[in-house]
DNA sequence: GTGCCGTGGATCCTATAGGAAACACGGCCA
DNA sequence: TGGCCGTGTTTCCTATAGGATCCACGGCAC
């Protein structure tokens, strides 16, 4: 029963289709599934050693994500990356839902919210970020943790969710697909800004330091986008 | 494609799963369901004459949108109603969020769009609003309806799918369970404006009138929220 | 009378089997 | 040579079966 995947600490007995659920996820992170991929229920129970069953549930709460696209009786595919038009939308959304947060979390901060921050940073400074995917691994989780402990403190949780619907983290995440972080100094100092004016305890700043840090995250973001593109053609030159 | 045939005998034979979710939907809508419910799976299957497997489908989905919860391993239950609180929290969401769609959809305006529009107010005002579900069901459906397209023509699927995860149609409709519409006449004033503006082509105006349509919206919900509590400590009584 | 425990039923969770549709490939004809 | 069609395989989709768990109820000891 157990057998067939090494590594064991699979049969938990209990959530299969959770355990599933993280398993794909952490495949579309790492690069094992790439944009347009077909996604075989069959195939991927196969490869866990489990049944169809937990497979079929987890990709039908993925597909809900957005980042896996169900085709009629074609199966799942992964979603396809985000073209220059998205992802300027995509900026424009999370410029709409994250300063708000940042304003309302102004006035829910406490000493162990700003030190998780803080944590946070120094997590980002600390992180390596090379151009493979164990490399920019603990830079995005970090920065992650950043945005949405302020989404979490926010203490809306109806914008919460909404910003989680955005997935925006997980999108930059497949942009940096071998690329790596490209200008993590900006970004951390942005962070810093944004920590401060949290600190402070002025909210308008922290919204305003918010705001400017996605308009940076767009700059550097088409600018990885259009070298990206320039690489592709290169090599299919 | 072929849609609005009804009793064809195709339907039977692909994506039940799709089915069972409307079919949940509905029961969830009109009052078969009520807040805090169990969900049997097996028996849900056996009522509507399917293999518990759909319905486990169709449920990942729900999960993922907050209308139903899952206990560990304990099944499904309808999500819990909105309390106060979280009542103001939503509309706080709506209040950043539907604006900013009006605005934007005001640069996209076409015929069409405000045709359609047109038509959802004309079946706001031509809709019954007693309170029972057969009779608020169409007004609910135009109003949902009136939001939706502005959100659509929006044209930032990213803001499209964070207004969506409110789920703020649902959640109202459940609150309306029993009431019906309280003030059918200041909503529907209220849609006029905004389509008024939207015709003039006045963004900005846009954007305050969407803004002072949910304050309205919030207020009135306010309202019979407290009617509604009060109706249930004099039942109690 | 009260608290604990064992049994029965219902439910959830996973695995397996089988029918139906879609895609791929090779053969046939114009 | 190019287009069309039939066959085989893969995959999806649903149904059914069985093991494991949890809740409810009745009996028994204190």
């Amino acid at each position: 029963m157990e057998t067939g995947v090494p590594g064991g600490a699979w049969v938990q007995r209990s959530i299969l289709a959770d355990q599933v659920y993280k398993e794909i996820l952490a495949r579309l992170m790492d690069g094992k599934l790439k944009s347009g991929d077909p996604i075989s229920i069959d195939g991927t129970a196969r490869e866990l050693g489990v049944s169809p069953t937990p497979v079929r549930e987890a990709l039908a709460r993925l597909e809900s994500t957005n980042m896996v696209v169900r085709a009629a009786l074609r199966g799942y595919r992964v979603a396809p990356l985000l073209t220059h038009e998205e992802l300027l939308d995509l900026m424009d959304a999370r410029l709409l839902i994250e300063p708000y947060n940042a304003e309302l979390a102004c006035g829910h901060a406490d000493a162990a919210f700003l030190e998780a921050l803080e944590r946070a940073i120094d997590d980002l400074r600390d992180a390596p970020n090379g151009p493979h995917f164990s490399d920019y691994r603990t830079y995005w989780e970090a920065d992650e943790r950043f945005h949405r402990l302020i989404a979490e403190q926010a203490g809306n949780k109806f914008v919460l969710g909404a910003y989680d619907s955005l997935g925006g983290h997980v999108h930059r995440f497949r942009l940096f697909s071998g690329l790596g972080v490209q200008d993590a100094r900006s970004a951390i100092e942005e962070h810093a800004r944004i920590l401060a004016a949290l600190r402070r305890g002025d909210a308008a700043a922290a919204r305003i330091a918010m705001a400017g840090h996605i308009c940076g995250v767009r700059e550097r973001a088409i600018h990885e986008h259009e070298n990206a593109g320039e690489d592709a053609r290169s090599e299919s030159a």
